[in-house]
DNA sequence: TATGAATGAGTCTTCATTCAT
DNA sequence: TATGAATGAAGACTCATTCAT
């Protein structure tokens, strides 16, 4: 379910070594791309934060540009990746519907909220994806286009089981992300961690907002009651 | 309802000639400040942008950071204004709340996503707010201070009315608006404009799904009968 | 004794509403091109600190260099007017050599010391001598070339007088100009204004030491006992 | 009796090649910014007379403030070596006191008016101090605060030796050295090295001057007879 | 004459990139 | 590979000067 390492990252020396300076280059330059923004961000900020010299960046990924693809294709590999591993844990088969699902928002709130690479990459997207469109293929395809039908494909699964009730689960899957991102998005933006507690708050209201509206009314709201 | 003027609009000589350049100028900020971003911009191109000479802007509005905030204040007024006005046609007292609620999303989806300033103050404080917190005063006082409060404050009506059934109005408007950008996030961003049929449609989803989920439940869901 | 204004004064219009303007610009001039010095001065500064708008800078005065060259020589005026004025004070013929000389000193110290046009032409003199040397040559003229000469002239008076002995006039008046200065000048060119104590002790120590060394031996120190 | 040269300097690296870059810009630094001034002086002017890039200055010494403050401290350091190298060789017990002072007050004179360095640091601090107090403070601990008090321990010693009379060393350390520097200064200051025989003529002045009023008077004047 | 704007140049500072060691 | 230096190009900001009103 999750994507080889191997499957988005570019081209790059087999050497561990190289391996190892490589990724701590990405990590710094996603650190202050996300930071910075590309025009804010200098390749010698990226060498000091990396602990290599200015040189071994550009002997490693090249001139800024291809820094910076690489980077977003970096972040996007693992972004998709944490959200897999967690889209793994979906109550397919729930005994507790709203405790499970609560549960799994709660995850992925995590893994969306809590991890840097993810949110920086976001922010990324949104801020450099006008100026760079060809950047941002590789993430379209890795990320709203995988991710909404996976997540449309377990709320199919619930509905199959008659546990919600659901006319089009593309949409159902995006309404879901937006409403447990709804409390989150201003937030996390300016560089806030959520507590346990509030990404406990945040996860039960989108969720019972959301069962709320695609309860299965044929035999009550399964879970609710 | 409406914010007057004056009241966001930083100190500025009342010369309607200066106002017209001040303007020109504001207004060319906020295009090649949430194209480029703060760091990415250029006063020169704002000034070849604006059609005036750099030494104006320097003239009308001081240094960069003076011109960004300036032109946020602008932005989050403008933007302001155009919220409430949409704000007012708000249906309180609705013979069809389903059909009614759609018009009123519509409406402000239009303002939301098809005024380039609403656009692109959105982009700018998504985009710089975390790296210079301190040039989004203004719009920290009527931005989101302002806005989720006067829809609850509808919403709430809605309640009293009996035409819904609300708990929270403050958590209940974040969730409407959150459904209601749930779909236009992306593409917004990226500069697209959506199509009226679209604009219906995600509206329709938006309000429909919101309305199952806070329907009036002791005597059905009014206006989905 | 004294200069007449027109001596040195550059070329103007002779309309007194103009005089005054101009009088105006050059004391700005005068202020902050000491302040400032020649390439830290702006004229718009100057302008401002005169009252009157950039254009009548320009249309009085020229350019930037044209300023300067008028306010050295406004400068040079008054401070050469000052000094001949404190001159004819000089105690030719004095009753007690010693006190009266130390309230000459006095005087002379408050002229050099106090007005602030004879503090700023010595600074920038020393300042921007080099850079243009052609600016100077009215200073030569009329400040060391007239000053010391006639302080040798007075001095010469008293050695005939038999009151002091004295080898060689000029050398004995840049050498009593010395003394007094000796314990002013960094304080003065720091921007302290010494009080009236002070300015007395100070002509007391120079006078002292200037009668001293060039006491009537002949006779004993005249004045002295 | 000198200063170690770590005593003053400001921190830098030790590799030697950095030092002579270092040595270079500073060297360039000085002879710019006393021709120029402060605002008057441009980093590209003295990155080419130290015939080094932009980069370079920047590298070692930062900004335009900290390059500034570093080249005082250079001078500073510099000329108080110099200084207290001359002072060791004062006659403290002089067979002829008169022609031992004349000589030592030649080399005084030589190190004070031919060497760069020393001219370069009192323009600069008779033209810049007042308007930029806080880029002397290396300055104001190691210039005058130990230069008058050194010179005013030798005539105390010579004092002592009842070789001349002083009430107060300190005031006539001050008087001697104006004495001295009384026939120079501004020439000096416009850049005119005076000659062997003009500095010989200038000394000769200014000691006997000096010991006419200082002489010790309870057994005829030491030197002179 | 005063005001505001415009032009063009210049200065400080930073940066991406390359070269030599 | 790391380091320091160099180059060339921005970009922010200021300024002298001129023009129009």
């Amino acid at each position: 379910m999750t994507i080889a390492t191997h499957d988005i990252r570019l081209a790059s020396n087999a050497d561990p070594a190289s391996r190892t300076k490589r990724d701590a280059i990405l990590d710094a330059a996603a650190a202050i791309f996300s930071q910075q923004g590309f025009a804010g961000a200098s390749i010698d900020a990226i060498a000091v934060k990396a602990g290599v010299s200015r040189q071994t960046v550009y002997n490693q990924v090249g001139d800024k540009e291809k820094l910076f693809k690489a980077m977003v294709a970096e972040l996007t590999q693992r972004s998709s990746a944490g959200f897999f591993r967690v889209l793994d844990t979906f109550p397919i088969s729930p005994t507790n519907l709203q405790s499970e699902l609560v549960d799994f928002a709660c995850r992925l709130l995590r893994t969306y909220s809590c991890d840097p690479n993810s949110r920086w990459l976001i922010k990324l997207i949104e801020n450099e994806a006008s100026r760079y469109p060809e950047l941002f293929e590789v993430w379209k395809e890795y990320g709203p286009g995988r991710k909404y039908p996976a997540i449309a494909a377990r709320l199919a699964q619930l509905a199959l089981a008659g546990l919600i009730e659901l006319d089009d689960p593309i949409l159902a899957s995006r309404q879901f992300m937006a409403l447990l991102t709804a409390e989150i998005r201003t937030d996390v933006l300016m560089g806030k961690q959520p507590s346990d507690a509030e990404i406990d708050r945040i996860a039960t209201n989108a969720v019972t907002t959301f069962l709320k509206a695609f309860a299965a009314r044929g035999h009550g709201a399964p879970g609710l009651g």
